[in-house]
DNA sequence: TGGCCTGATGTGACCGGTAACATAGACCGA
DNA sequence: TCGGTCTATGTTACCGGTCACATCAGGCCA
């Protein structure tokens, strides 16, 4: 047997398929009696509401839609987690399109299958998005609210939200610094990640504003994990002289650092600091427990959720870009610890002293 | 302006909308010319088909729906990216209702808002489900193929995907007994889990197994994350003799353990052997290299997708239920040692034995 | 007692597609 | 030359709700 309908409920209480929908919806003007005829026609018929029926006559689908970059990576299950929360509470399902690494030519179907979809929002969380100009997310701009995170690319009317990357890379070099590290490396996140850019712009702001400093010494990474970290670690053991601090762009890409050193029987931090990016949970119990920036990736979810499902911002559409920025706060734990002045090897090394580079 | 509708493009393309509809579902019987014009119609309107009309009236909706457990777990991440990649491959999109930790209350909701969309698979990753006599659920199953994941309900005509979570305790047990140890402790996930219940029960079949086996010590934690295993491992150094070896079921709940042991002067592996469950990332890089199971999450997820999107498995609706039983293997890294017989300490402690527990 | 307002309920159109069937030429073999 | 078949296209109903409006019975007031 099929689906019950409105009408079969109808039909079986003895009312007009309206009243039956008045009481679905809890309209008011219904005899307390019909009310309880329908119920119980609605109960023994299991009937269920057509959200899809309900939808195309009403053109509401109270769906949300959210593009993202692999849900496996950390940040953005915790940012999908935020937003698929905060979606709720404003009476939205969220649809997720979660783009495998490699396969990142889906994001125009994805796209195009949640307009189809008829979202009423969307939220683009793809770093290195390539839709920048594309007709089809543009003509979107203009129909719905879209909120683009932690991406740089500008589209007009969309909302942008983003972690203060280059802030945190200042805080992070500045940290080191203030330790008296002066020798200070980074490894990098894969560059076309614009938070990769930034917070390497932040490195060298803070390198840039500390005269002392002795330049710099960046190591870029393919991807964000373990084993990029690695590698990273193991050419900058190659560099004479030698860094006495670390600013790793991800948690990741520090434990992997660490993970180098310790093979190459440097201690952390007393041989080498290491700050990292993120606070991922196993932060604080690793060894030593990682200094690092926390990321409010839950937040970032929240925030860019509520941005699309508030009216208020709906009613912004084709209005300028708006940015909002939530910092990443330094949660100081062992991976830094205060430069040692030996009375040698430091100083004996520093003889060759970089000059900050210019750019 | 409104979103143009098929009519609008037939009539710009002066077709009838018909036609419209067989160019864009790529139907063979439409001149070349027709086709053209019609698709020239379709850009200048920028239409975007509606899903949502479409699937009123072919009653297909394409979209399968996962209800799990709050995904900012790894586990059920992982499960997610998985199923949905898997989804896709079939043709389907798919929907996820993450239910908040606390609002357990909100699967009853979510099932019914899944089914109000028209689902036409459901995939049910929700360990400590309430729903198993639920009428909702029962009445679904008639309808739907559902695949239940991680849990142990009975749902007649529903899959179920789950992992070899008792041979896993049994094998993270014997491997530690197989080292010499003999005092082995375990410390649980929250009981009320089935995966939790058969690890225990896996530790205990082994611990039988070994007539030379000290008997249990179990410790049974809130949840699976750090803390939890820090808290519990500050218990079992309470106990007397203190065990050699400690089969922590997740990971997490093994390195807040090995934290909290440093924390008391305890070296890992030397002075106390410890096994995770799941093999997260991070495990590799900690010091020392967790040994652990590798949890096949992401199978998982895929398995379950595949099995509700196959229309063969759509076709054994309402038959008995299946299990799938993926195996976690064993992968040996640092964190456990053999047994130190130093003539002494142990031997002497070991005087008085525990009986091994009758359940 | 009639007119008007209000609350409860019913009627028919409509949302934007698809499905089933109808129609009109073109081609083709007998 | 004619009926039959095939191809390209059109017509109309239908999916299961909501929306706008119609209807009808009381209650109230002048």
């Amino acid at each position: 047997m099929n689906r019950a309908t409105i009408r079969d409920v109808a039909r079986k209480a003895k009312v007009s398929h309206q009243t039956v929908s008045r009481v679905i919806n809890g309209h008011n003007s219904v005899t307390p009696e019909t009310r309880e005829r329908v119920a119980r026609a609605i109960r023994e018929l299991e009937y269920v509401p057509s959200q899809v029926a309900r939808s195309l006559s009403s053109s509401r689908t109270h769906t949300l839609g959210m593009v993202t970059t692999d849900v496996s990576d950390h940040f953005f299950a915790e940012a999908v987690a935020g937003a698929d929360a905060e979606a709720r509470k404003h009476g939205f399902f969220l649809i997720i399109g979660s783009i495998e690494p490699g396969a990142e030519d889906d994001e125009r179907t994805y796209l195009r299958l949640l307009l189809e979809r008829r979202v009423e929002g969307l939220i683009i969380a793809v770093p290195r998005l390539r839709l920048a100009d594309d007709d089809l997310l543009a003509g979107a701009a203009t129909r719905l609210p879209i909120v683009v995170v932690a991406s740089d690319i500008e589209l007009p009317g969309a909302d942008h939200v983003d972690i203060d990357n280059r802030h945190g890379g200042v805080e992070a070099t500045n940290h080191l610094l203030a330790q008296g590290h002066r020798r200070i490396a980074t490894i990098t996140g894969p560059l076309d990640w614009p938070s990769a850019r930034a917070r390497l712009d932040g490195y060298r702001d803070a390198l840039r504003g500390n005269p002392t400093a002795e330049g710099q010494v960046v190591e870029p990474s393919l991807d964000w994990g373990l084993e990029s970290g690695r590698r990273a670690a193991e050419r900058l053991l190659a560099v004479t002289p030698r860094p006495t601090a670390i600013f790793a762009q991800s948690d990741l890409l520090a434990l992997g650092a660490i993970a180098a050193l310790r093979a190459h029987g440097l201690r952390v931090p007393d041989d080498v600091s290491i700050i990292g990016f993120d606070d991922i949970p196993v932060a604080e119990v690793f060894d030593p427990p990682l200094t690092t920036l926390r990321q409010p990736m839950r937040e970032v979810g929240e925030l860019a959720a509520r941005l699309v499902a508030d009216p208020r911002t709906g009613a912004r559409r084709g209005k300028a870009t708006r940015r909002h920025v939530l910092r990443a706060p330094l949660v100081i734990r062992g991976s830094v610890a205060p430069l040692r002045v030996k009375g040698e090897t430091d100083a004996g090394r520093s003889a060759r002293v970089v000059r900050p580079a210019k750019s």
